[in-house]
DNA sequence: CTTATTGGTATGAAACATATACCAATAGCT
DNA sequence: AGCTATTGGTATATGTTTCATACCAATAAG
C-alpha cells in the first residue's frame, strides 16, 4: 500500500482506524426500544410493559430503563402516567399540515432514497431467497397479514382514520421482515430490519391516507414467493419498493427533486 | 395485533424488544482494529499504530486502547514487542494443513454462505449504482487496484507466496469497498465493509495460491462500471461472487455439503 | 379507604474509563 | 559502554456509568 495513490487519495481509510464510539447502555435501550415502535409492535396508544419488566425483558437495570425512557420522552415518542393503569404510553405522531409535511419530506429525501436504495438491494434479494427456503408458516404468516392489511384499506373511510393506518404500516413492516425471514440470512433479515425502522422516522408520520391499491403489490409478491417464482418475486419485489418511492415523491412540493435518482 | 396467530406462532418478536448489548469501550475499540486488519489496512507483518497513536486516532484513553490490545493478543492476531522498534505487530495467520482447514471451513460453511448471500444482494445493487454515479476518480482507483492486483497474481510463483495472497486480498477488499464507495449509499457501503471484514475471519487464512484468473472477473465488471452498462455491471458482480462460493466449495472435503444452496 | 400497580427517588457498591506520571525494555548512535 | 529516543508496562487518583435494593408517591379499582 504505496503513498499518493489513487486508492490512498479517493479513501483517507488507509492505515486509518475508525474511531470508538461506544453505546451507553441506555442509549441502546432507546434504539430497541424505538425500533420495536418503528416496526409497529407497539401502536399509538399502546403501552410499553411497565419498566420493572423491560428491565427484565432487556437485561439491564431499571435505572438505565428509566434513562432510556428520559430520551424517549423528550423525542415525544412515548409519554409517561404515574400511578395504577399508567404507564409508558406510545404518543401518535403529531399531524402535520401538508406544506410543513412536505418540507419535512424534502429535508430527508437523500436519507429516504438512500434507504429505499438499501431496501431494493436486500429486499429483492430476500424475496429471490425465500422462494426456495418459505416454509407453510411462512405463508400462513404472510396470508394472515395480507387479510389484515386488506381489512384495514379496504373502505375509504378506514383509509383516512390514522389508527388504521398505523395498523397497516405495522403489519407492513411484519410483511417484509416475515420474507427476510423465510430467506433464512440473518444479515439480509437485520438489514431489511434496520431498513424499516430507519424509514419510520421520517415517514411514519406522513401518511395521512392510504391508496386504496397499497395492498395489490403484497398479493403478487406473495404469490410469486408461494408458487416459488424467484424471478418473479425480485421484480415483484423490485416494483413495489418503487411505487413506494413514487408515492413518496407525490408528497413533495413539486419543486422538490434532488440530484438524486 | 391479536395473540395466537400465525404471525405471533411465526415471530417470537411480537411485543417483545431486544435485550441490551452494550459494548464495551476497549470491546468496540477491539472490533475496529480487527475490521481493518480483515480488510487489509495492516498486512501480516506490519506494525499498527503505537497505543499512544491509537488512543489519538480512536478518542479513546490508552488504557482503553491496551486493554483491546490484550484481547487482540490473545485471538492471536497482533503479537506485542516491547522496546525502541518495537510495538503492535499482526500476525500471519497459522497456515493449516488441507485437511485441517477443510474441516475448519467446513465448521463456517453456513455462515460463509449467508455473507456470500449478503455479498451479492448488496454489491450487486452497488455494482448497478456506481454505473450512474462514478466519477472520474472512481474509475481512477478501480484501475490503479487492478494493476495492483495483476502484478500480484501474474505468475505461478507469486500467486503462492502467502505474502502477496495477502496483498491480492486487501486490495480486492479495496476494489470492492470502491465500487461500494462510488455507489454513493452509505448504508450499502457499510454492508459491503461488514461483509467483507466478517469474510475475512473464516478464509483470509485459508487461501494457499491465487487461481490465475483470480482478477479477471475484476476486469469485466471495471469495464461495466466504466462504460455505465448497469445490467452488465450486476451481472458480472453475480458471476464474480459465484465463483467466490465455488472456488470456497472446491477447499472442502468432497462430502461436506450443507443443505444450503 | 385499603390494596395493587406503576412510576419516582435515594443510596452504596462495583465496574469502567480517563488523565497523568513514571518504570522498563530495546535499538541505534556516539 | 553508555546515552537517548521510542515504545510497551505499571500505578494511582478521579469521575462516570451501571447495578441492586429499598422505599416513596400517585392513581384507579374494589
Amino acid at each position: 500500500m504505496q503513498d499518493n495513490s489513487a486508492v490512498d487519495q479517493l479513501n483517507a481509510r488507509a492505515r486509518t482506524i475508525e474511531s470508538v464510539h461506544a453505546a451507553a447502555a441506555y442509549e441502546v435501550a432507546a434504539d430497541n426500544i424505538r425500533r420495536a415502535i418503528a416496526l409497529g409492535r407497539f401502536l399509538p396508544g399502546d403501552k410499553l410493559p411497565p419498566e420493572r419488566e423491560l428491565s427484565e425483558q432487556m437485561q439491564v437495570s431499571r435505572t438505565t430503563i428509566r434513562e432510556a425512557v428520559r430520551v424517549l420522552e423528550g423525542e415525544g415518542l412515548i409519554t409517561v402516567k404515574r400511578g395504577a393503569l399508567g404507564g409508558l404510553v406510545v404518543m401518535r405522531p403529531p399531524s402535520l399540515g401538508s406544506a410543513e409535511m412536505g418540507a419535512y419530506l424534502r429535508t430527508q429525501l437523500r436519507l429516504i432514497y438512500e434507504i429505499l436504495d438499501f431496501r431494493t438491494a436486500n429486499e429483492c434479494f430476500a424475496a429471490r431467497l425465500a422462494c426456495g427456503r418459505r416454509t407453510q408458516s411462512h405463508l400462513d404468516c404472510l396470508a394472515e397479514l395480507l387479510g389484515t392489511m386488506s381489512g384495514l384499506c379496504a373502505q375509504k373511510a378506514k383509509r383516512e382514520d390514522v389508527s388504521n393506518i398505523s395498523q397497516f404500516l405495522a403489519a407492513d413492516a411484519e410483511f417484509h421482515l416475515t420474507i427476510a425471514h423465510a430467506a433464512g440470512n440473518k444479515l439480509i433479515g437485520k438489514a431489511v430490519g434496520d431498513a424499516h425502522a430507519a424509514m419510520f422516522m421520517p415517514i411514519g408520520r406522513v401518511f395521512k391516507r392510504l391508496e386504496d391499491r397499497a395492498n395489490a403489490h403484497h398479493e403478487t409478491i406473495y404469490a410469486a414467493i408461494r408458487d416459488q417464482d424467484a424471478d418473479r418475486a425480485e421484480k415483484e419485489m423490485s416494483l413495489h419498493i418503487a411505487a413506494t418511492r413514487k408515492s413518496l415523491r407525490n408528497l413533495l412540493p413539486p419543486n422538490a427533486e434532488l440530484s438524486n435518482d
